[in-house]
DNA sequence: CGCATTTTGTACTTACAAGTCAAAAATTGG
DNA sequence: CCAATTTTTGACTTGTAAGTACAAAATGCG
């Protein structure tokens, strides 16, 4: 019962989201959220409590569009070696064709707030924690298959993997020119 | 002539540099850097203008003393493969040593304000083209003396370097141990 | 010394960040 | 329709960010 919301709380969340996710947490003001939300302060702060709790709202959203998206993206057919090319490639085309070339926003997050911000360190820790056992099933699967040689070690090479991404989309935000950064995949790709 | 200041800019260049380090740009206040270098507001935007004009000092002196610091690395004796090694190491125990674990101005800079602010981005490209020339030229180094294979293109390991160090730097601020690090430097150095 | 010049400390200003609150509005159950 | 509940609107509050203003203090120079 009661009046029913104007708006859709999970839409705003979205929302909350990018413009985090582009001006950063401190940056951020309740006026940018209310103006990309479309809502009013009242409603904002009775929905979801502080600017923190919607930012971590938006964190979490973050980490589960994220995480579906890098999974999509391995499961595609062909062989290990060409699905990881293929994904560390898409990824960097898609973090320079933002226009606000905000690149990840755990990667951000971890810049700004790693430890003064407990909860978004820790969530930052198991999206990364994700990627490198996501990148490590990848190796392993490549040595089943015998694509890749079996002295790699897969634990150390899904960390490897990890840190290249996070370096891709930092560099994503300050990168002149996309070469850069192909030549970095390619050559991690084919040192594998 | 005139009254002469009652304390040493450079040094308050320094404090400023450390406190915009730990906190980052947005979310260090005047008042934290007034308490940090030890003076006034007052002789604060008589010095130095403004809190942006400090900021951008700050990172220009950041980014002097870590240029030598590389190079300072870089220059020991004993093969290539070798110092490359040792400073990558020196570098993460370093990272993980600090107890703010502040990692690398230059890529929080980037995280936090490229994009926003061309100075600091502007900076914060140099200082990564001239990390990306440094390792281009230790490679190639490493060809003249035989010890690197020459079919390994300098350039594309020179920004593979660049981009290892920049992940690392910012893994080490959520980084719970330093053997996620350490297994990254020994893979990246061993496949070289 | 007296004067011009510069720094310092402190009070002040303006604007805005973050959040609160009360009253009006919209809903459903009885 | 009434009562209870919840949302919305928008004004209001409190604190602080960033910078300014100005008088007092400290210097070198003639």
């Amino acid at each position: 019962m009661g009046r029913p919301k104007q708006f859709d709380p999970d839409a705003a969340v979205e929302h909350a989201m990018n413009v985090f996710w582009r001006k950063g947490y401190a940056a951020t003001t309740p006026q940018d959220l209310v103006d990309a939300i479309g809502i009013g302060k009242g409603s904002l702060y009775n929905t979801f409590g502080s600017k923190h709790a919607l930012f971590e709202l938006a964190l979490r959203r973050y980490r589960d569009s994220q995480a579906v998206a890098l999974i999509e993206m391995f499961e595609e057919p062909g062989p290990v070696k060409v699905r990881l090319r293929r994904t560390l490639r898409l990824l960097a085309e898609m973090d320079l064709a933002d226009p606000d070339r905000r690149g990840c926003m755990a990667v951000n997050t971890a810049a700004e707030l790693a430890g003064t911000d407990q909860v978004a360190t820790e969530l930052v820790q198991h999206m990364f924690a994700r990627t490198e056992d996501a990148f490590c099933a990848l190796i392993e699967e490549g040595q089943r298959s015998e694509e890749i040689a079996p002295e790699r070690d897969p634990a150390a090479w899904g960390s490897l993997l990890l840190n290249t991404v996070v370096g891709l989309r930092l560099m994503a935000r300050v990168a002149e020119t996309p070469d850069r950064l192909a030549r970095v995949i390619d050559a991690t790709v084919d040192s594998l």
